[in-house]
Formats: C-alpha cells, structure tokens, sequence
DNA sequence: CTGAAAGCGCTTACAG
DNA sequence: CTGAAAGCGCTTACAG
C-alpha cells in the first residue's frame, strides 16, 4: 500500500504534528480543531467550547490554558459545525436585483455593514427576474439554513412565503410590500413621496403633468402614483400622459422619446414625475440630449430615491429622497428583535419618512 | 413535568406527524431530514442520500420510492450538514469595497449568476477600508468553510495569504495584483490601457497632459500610471500636474477645482487621463459645473472602466473600457478549475484586453 | 445495488 | 466549574 507519487500536488509544509497520521494522504492541512485543542491543553471539548461561548461558565485557569492552546495551535473554529448542532448560521440571505439602479448598492453596502456589526453575515443573491425559477433559487438558499430572508425590491410568491414562515425563519420585504402574512415589510413612505412630488410641481405653475411608472405590479410604483394622482385630483389637474420604464434607463429614455415624437409640440407635458432616480436619468436623456429640451425651462423632472447620480453636476437632479440608511437600521434591528428567543417573533410594518430635495431640473417655488 | 403555556409563540399548524414527540417544545416545525425520508420510503439514510447525489449509484425503484417520500414531506437537503461531511460548502466568499463605484456592482452581480450557475452561492463582505481588521474579517469568513475566496479591488495581507495556501484553499484577486506568492490574479491590461489613453490624447494635440491616480499604492492605478507614462515620455511630453483622487468622486472634484484654482489660467491642463472613471465624472463636474470650463473644447478628459455612467447623456465619457463580463467568466472558470479534486490547483494569472471608447469628452483624432 | 456504522466539528443537557 | 456522552443532518468507505 504505498501512496501514489505525485510532485504536483503541494504537501503544505505546516501539517499539524498532533494529529492521526492514519489518513496520510497529501493536500491542505486539516483545520486545527477544537478537539485538537481540548488535548493540547489538557481539558475536555466541553471546556474548550464553552470558552468559546460568550457568557458560558469556564474557570479563568482553564479558559487562560485553552487560549493559550488555541492561539499555539491557529485554532478557528468551524461555523458550519457550530450551525449544525445550535441551528442558528448566523448568515442572512439577502436577495436583490436591478443592481444597475445605484440604491441597491447601497443599501446592500448599508445592510452588509450592520449586519457585520451583529456578528451576521450576508449570503447574496442577485435574482433579476421574478420568474418562475426565483423560487427555487430562494430554496437553494434556504438549504443553508439562514437566520432570516431579506427580500430587496423583488415579489415572493405566497407559497414561498408560507413556507418560510412554517420553518420559523423570518422574512423582510425591503422597499415593497405585499399582501402576505407574516412578512415583515420596511418601505418609504411612498404615498407621501407621491403627493410631495405633485404638490411641489403644482406650485411651479406646471400643468402637463406626466408620470413614468416603474413595474405596473410593483408596490412601490403604485404607491407613489396613487400619492401623486391623489394630489393632482385634488388640485384638479388632470394627468397629460402615462408611461412605463420598466425601471431601466435605456426603456426610460426610449419611452420618453417616443412619446414626445408621436405628440403635438403643443401638448408635450411640461413636467415629469418619475418613479425612480434610475429611470429619471434616462428620461433627461431623451429630454435633453435626444429631444434638445431645456431642463426646467421646457420641462421639469422630479425623481424618487436621491441615489448619489441624482447630486452629480451632469443631472442635478430634484429628488424624494429614499432614507436607505434610515431603512438599512429599521430592517436590522427588526432582524434582531426577532433573533431573540424570548420575543415572539411578530411581522412588523416600518415606513420611513421621506423629504423632497430640490436642485436644478424644477423650477423652484 | 407540564409544559409551560405560552400563548405568543404560534404553534405551527403542520408538525410533521411523523417526528417523536419526545421533545414536545413549541416553536416552528423541524425541518424534515433525510432519516425521516428514510423511515417514510423504508430505506436506509444511505440510499435517501445517494438519490440526492449524482451519479451515487441507486436501483431504480428504491430512488423512486424516496423521491415519492421526499416529495411528500416536502424533504430540503441541508446544506451545513452536508457541508460538515464533504468538507465543501459551495460558497465562496466575496469581498467587496468601493461600492459606490459602479464598476464593483456590476463585478459583483455577474460574479454571482455565473457562480449561481455552477451551483455555487456567495458570502459577501464589504470591507471599506483595508485597514487593520480587514484580516480578522476575512478570517471570520473563511469560518464559514468558503471554498474560495475573491477579493475585488482590496489588499490582501501576505499572512492571511499564506493562511488560505496552507489550508488549500483558493484565493483570486480580482482587478488588482499583488505579489503574494501562491493567489490567482484576474486584471486587465491596465498598462496597454493607460498607453491607449496617452497615444490618443497625444494625437488630438493635447500637450499640457495631467493624470489623476486612485490611491498610490493600489497595483491597478499604478500600472495605468506606468503606461500612461510611458507612452508621454516616449512622445517627449512631460507630464503637467499629477495628483490622486483615492478613488472617491468626491475628492476628485476638489482636488481638479484646487488644482486650477492654484495655477495662471495658461497653465492649466488642457487633457486628463483619470484612473477610472467613477474620479472622472469628478474631475467633470470640476470641470463644468465648478471651473465653467469646455469639454471638450478647453480640455479633455479619459476615464477608464466604461461603467454604465459613462454612456449617460451627463457625462459621455471617453474612456478605455474594462470587460468586466470576460473578468467574471475567467475568475469563475479558473475558481472551477481549482475546485476540480483531480486537477493540481496552480494559481493563474489572467489578463484581459482593453479597448478605448471614444465618447463626447474628447476631441477625436 | 443496499445498509449499518462511523465520522464531519461543534454544542449542550446531565451528572458530578 | 468540569467532563462524558449524545446529538445536529448529512456522506462515505466497508461489507454484503
């Protein structure tokens, strides 16, 4: 039984002494484990993982000598193996999509860091599509048995939620909500959002009022368009035209043009509200580079997010102002809240105020 | 030994019926493991096990009954356990700053559906600073058992370098280079890029030539440095003004704006060749909205990624294009390669080609 | 093809 | 405070 030559596969040149040679095969070093160090330092397993627990009973002698082994031999311990016996990953599955749209980013920036600062971890996935493989996919995760489910801008089908909620693992819909139970939800206040943009533009002297929609079924489209109508109704002005972004630039900026080249000069709108930053850049695109409108001039933009773009010196553009840090917070401590075994762990609604910023595509009040 | 009542936990309505009721705890319903599918199907743990692996050989009726009983209880592997046995997660760790930039988003979303594709899932890190617990970061993801580990546009210390060689386990550095013995390296050809930048400048007539660098020590500004550079030198131009934008957008802004505001007005740069181009829609904004100056008739302006910005009607943006897409696929590919049990993991060092896209902030040649 | 058994690296009642 | 032992949910030689 001699053991194959093999000059190509590297023998690490710090294997551990102290374990079994039994195996004797070549590749990576095993990982040090805490049994390894339990007979380095002369103590049971018990002793060694209970200094290792926060706030576990250990006497100061035997934790001093288990550290001291534990630093002497590199010791890590395996969270895998941790998660196995307490059930509890302490990763979060984080599912987005539409990175191209700056506020994700951020907020996936926002949530990682305070999640991070929890001692939780991210497991990422990007899913573009709400089809029909968005399910499994969110399955797949699940096999890892995260902590809990934060959904970005994305819809979950009832079944996936029910299942969710049946394993006990929570789930956070952030930036939409939805009529499912039990579901957390951590949203803007979009409706206000809406109405804010209206009454601003009203008070400009606009009248041709156009609003671009992001996803027809997207709650937080609806929102803010059932906000913005409200106002405009109530002001009694009626919509001059209604289009669909798709939530993406280039869609935006195609829509917008053909818009304004099927229509009369004479009846082009004189403002837009838009349903998000993302797609309102594409529209100033079509505005000013495709149509050679002047912005506020022509025609006034007012986006919804204030993603970093919306401050750059090539749009300037005026914003309801997304509080994604505020949103950020509100979903991790609503995480933590129901990581507490003894808090029942209720579904919460949180909607975090918004504020208009004004810069330079309206006209001023 | 009655059970406490406790009416705020929700008792789930679906236990399953086939679980001892030994523990009687309230709380959400166990998850059904392989030994129930076992007892369910009347087979052993080892057959339920090996219908889940492919190409575990299992008679064909004994694979059906268990899929039958695992799809009757709803059975989902779990992943950790699977993990502890195999020693493979099939989670790589991603680590991640900058993500303001939106080089890094898109880096990170095509990472992940190609990664997704091959089953592999994503532990992400966003590490802002490379400073001092950056390393006990990354060891804490490396807990997690992550098969590899990518870091995009971030240091890595030697030690914990050496740490993931010893334990075998593979790390590519993704748009940067070090000279770390034993990691993979996916980068562009930032030289030839930053050569490109200058041949092109020098051929519109520019002569009064200024780079800005993102941080001095990272490997990937330096090398578009040196080509740049080099390509000046060759021509017999010297470099104007030089000065570093540490990759925020922001302070590229102020220092452009402080740089002209020191300087006689005929002394001033009439072409620059940013490191990316997340700095040069500072230097833009500088330019433009700040200094009132023309681009790109009083000055030019390069930039390097080609993220999605530069193509926005704002910005226009010349620039030498990084294909982020073939960056992913070689890192996933090489990643494959090494996790491939009869292949010698060798680190590799990939590069990708460049190209320039000619845009509206410079002025043709 | 199939099953009994050991093992992956931890944690946690349970006794002492 | 401490340790022996069982268990978390899988996989995988090893026999049959």
């Amino acid at each position: 039984m001699t053991e194959p030559l093999n000059n190509s596969v590297p023998v690490p040149d710090d294997v551990s002494l102290n374990r079994s040679a039994a195996g004797g095969s070549s590749g990576p070093a095993a990982a040090t484990t805490l049994a390894d160090v339990a007979r380095e330092a002369g103590v049971s397993t018990s002793a060694v993982s209970r200094t290792f627990t926060p706030g576990a009973s250990v006497g100061k002698k035997t934790r001093a000598r288990v550290l001291e082994a534990a630093n002497r031999l590199g010791y890590r311990p395996n969270a895998i193996a941790r998660t196995l016996s307490t059930r509890k990953s302490r990763m979060v599955g984080l599912v987005v999509s539409y990175l191209d749209n700056q506020f994700y980013p951020t907020v996936i920036e926002q949530l990682s860091h305070l999640l991070q600062q929890h001692g939780y971890h991210v497991l990422l996935f990007i899913g573009r599509d709400n089809g029909p493989d968005m399910d499994s996919v969110l399955l797949e995760i699940l096999q890892y048995q995260v902590d809990a489910i934060v959904l970005a801008s994305t819809m979950l089908s009832s079944g996936l939620a029910a299942h969710c909620r049946a394993a006990g693992i929570p789930v956070v819909l952030f930036n939409r909500t939805a009529p499912v139970a039990g579901v957390s939800t951590v949203a803007s206040a979009n409706e206000e959002g809406g109405r804010l943009a209206a009454d601003y533009l009203l008070r400009t002297g606009a009248r041709r009022i156009a609003f671009m929609a992001g996803l027809d079924d997207a709650s937080t489209s609806q929102e803010r368009e059932r906000g913005f109508m409200a106002a405009l109704q109530r002001a009694g002005v009626a919509l001059t035209a209604r289009c669909v972004g798709q939530y993406s630039l280039d869609e935006a900026r195609v829509v917008t043009r053909e818009l304004y080249e099927a229509a009369r000069p004479d009846t082009w709108p004189d403002a837009w509200f838009v349903a998000n930053d993302h797609m309102a850049f594409g529209v100033l695109d079509a505005l000013r580079t495709d149509l050679k409108l002047r912005v506020p001039d022509d025609v006034q933009v007012i986006g919804f997010d204030n993603v970093p773009q919306a401050a750059w010196g090539g749009y300037q553009l005026t914003t309801v102002e997304q509080d994604s840090w505020r949103m950020a917070q509100a979903t991790v401590a609503l995480l933590m809240r129901q990581f507490d075994p003894n808090h029942p762990a209720h579904p919460e609604q949180v909607v975090i105020p918004v504020t208009l910023i004004e810069r330079a595509t309206t006209l001023g009040v």
